[in-house]
DNA sequence: CTGAAAGCGCTAACAC
DNA sequence: GTGTTAGCGCTTTCAG
């Protein structure tokens, strides 16, 4: 294979190129085969009234033409484009090395396609990126948008509102004071009460020095919720925080460094699966077995990562992909929560509960 | 092939409700300013022939009613949306947890952006999505599509040629006998070469016992040219061949599984930088030294990863970002390469070389 | 500089 | 069943 073969010829018509041998229209498919605008469109919309014989030629006329529907002039009418934007605000490094997101966006997509919309997914990362999403989301390029990943105080929730743009959120937008965002649907986890059952499993277990590796909680509304959680439960007793940004690294940092200042605990509850395989690998390179010195519960339960650990984590379990699916399906109006009667007040949104899995690291 | 968009009863519904609130339009601005329609779409436009005061009044208008142009509309007589798709083929779980894609897409989109393109990213996963990938292609959503992660004998590049979008592909794309698929525009990194660059190395260091760890190279055609850079250099020498799956946890099992098969190699050639951090790991739990027992190298240079491996990796640098952004380019036709005259049958592509980045594994 | 008019390709009444 | 007729909201000649 030739190395660094620069061919470019013909480069700069490469956009306009092969569009300029003009697509064949509703029309042309028409005149071929010798019916109406109007049939044609029944049959492409798999309407019923429309003869055997005449659907027939119809059909042949597309494939022959190669029609393809212009969804542009077809959205120009119907109001609709089959496509819901799924907007990232997360910076991509942190999105693709976490194993969330995928399962969240699986279910947001089977969930869609069931509804025949196609997800398309949008980045969100510096500061240029709001105005052509903005932009985006306002043209009428999508029926719809769920978002995620927002940051207290995001503009995109406000933005997204003017534009009068159905949306949901996944996680409860907040405000830059912690509030929450008015008027927004959401889908989120129970992320303090998630944490509260963590941290009462530890303490059932007998622990009584329990710290906990949190997630950005000024930057996340679900970190910040589950060292509510902790708190929660530990009320009298010393309260052992680090906090970390959950990642892998992170989370075994943190443990390395509430290690160091507190030697002598004997649990810790780690706020994602992602941090918990990382503060693992440092209690292992510590000498510390886990659970029988520390016991460690997480939270997620990425079953790709907690069952792989050593050992096994226990661990909050969040059904991400009913949340994905939810959220598309809240998008849709259908969330199968029974919408109360003249309480148009009250957005629609929903709190998934979370449950343990106990496995073997407490 | 006849494209028939799915029927959507009651969800339609519920996603045109908000836009009941009729958006306004430009006719609209234009009465609340007293000017014309045309001269409205010259200031959204910005042409330059509108007298000042006109645009003064259009502008207060148009924020005053929060008119947002309907990109339906216009993309109908403009042909042109605004957007491009990037169209990922893998399957999310590898996609989401490989770094490589990371910086492709951002690469991407940074240019992307330099055009006012908005990237917007489709993934491929299950049978059905390719004809909601296609008819969302087809449909006039995107100006263009960038593709990547096909495996060979994949149809996606033969339906998107019958839809006329200028595409390109990130990888050459292959047919299902390992042919490249003809006329169509791909960049691609140096697989074959940097691979050679590699084992040569490996080979300057004294090493003759050299093994190596490839990728799916059945399914990815970057696999199989790395293996075959490898092969290209040992030619009368043994080959000592493991394949993996481009996970970390596949490059940690098959190097084990070199090791028992071989105790006596003194390197490998680990065809992802993913795959050896995973390889290191099970170098070092079997306590052979690197590189001292056992010399190291990688491919990709992912920074994030080959820097902070321990010892940090040799490894074959792939400019990813680069490659990202020659897609865009050369999907806009505007590669900064000559183009030269007449060669219309050759479609642009590009190869981008590679070049061995050592640090201490090797 | 500005406006009037003609579509872009499609669907949706409404007649036949 | 099928064709006819209006537009959807915007850009774009082409006159003024």
């Amino acid at each position: 294979m030739p190395v660094c073969t620069a061919q470019l010829a013909v480069s700069e018509m490469v956009l306009t190129q092969r569009s300029n041998a003009r697509r064949p229209t509703l029309e042309d498919v028409a005149r071929w085969s010798g019916v109406s605008k109007s049939t044609v469109s029944r049959v492409v919309n798999g309407e019923s009234k429309v003869s055997a014989e005449a659907a027939v030629r119809v059909r042949e006329a597309i494939s022959a033409l190669g029609y393809v529907p212009n969804q542009a002039a077809r959205q120009l009418v119907t109001r609709r484009t089959g496509a819901v934007a799924v907007v990232a605000a997360q910076p991509e490094d942190r999105l693709f090395l976490d194993p969330f997101f995928d399962c969240l966006l699986r279910g947001i997509r089977a969930e869609l396609a069931r509804h025949g919309s196609q997800a398309v997914l949008l980045f969100l990362d510096e500061p240029d990126d709001y105005a052509r999403v903005a932009d985006y989301l306002g043209g009428g390029h999508v029926d719809g948008a769920i978002l995620f990943s927002l940051r207290p105080g995001d503009r995109l929730p406000e933005m997204v509102d003017r534009l009068a743009l159905p949306a949901v959120f996944g996680g409860r937008p907040l405000l830059c004071d912690g509030d929450p965002v008015r008027g927004q649907a959401y889908v989120d986890g129970d992320n303090r009460g998630g944490a509260r059952q963590a941290v009462r499993h530890l303490l059932a277990l007998g622990r009584r020095r329990i710290a906990t590796v949190t997630g950005p909680y000024d930057q996340e509304n679900s970190a910040a919720e589950r060292l509510a959680g902790y708190r929660d439960v530990l009320l009298d007793m010393p309260h052992l925080v680090e906090r970390a940004d959950y990642t892998r690294q992170g989370g075994a940092d943190a443990m390395a460094a509430l290690l160091d200042r507190h030697p002598d605990l004997d649990a810790v509850f780690v706020a994602s699966d992602l941090m918990a395989s990382g503060a693992l690998q440092t209690l292992r390179e510590r000498g510390r077995r886990v659970p029988e010195d520390v016991a460690v519960v997480g939270f997620d339960d990425l079953v790709s990562l907690s069952e792989t650990t050593d050992p096994p984590l226990t661990t909050v379990h969040q059904d991400v992909a009913e949340m994905g699916r939810l959220l598309a399906r809240l998008l849709f109006g259908r969330t199968e929560q029974d919408t109360r009667e003249g309480d148009t007040s009250e957005v629609p949104s929903v709190v998934v509960p979370t449950r343990l899995v106990v496995r073997q690291s407490a």
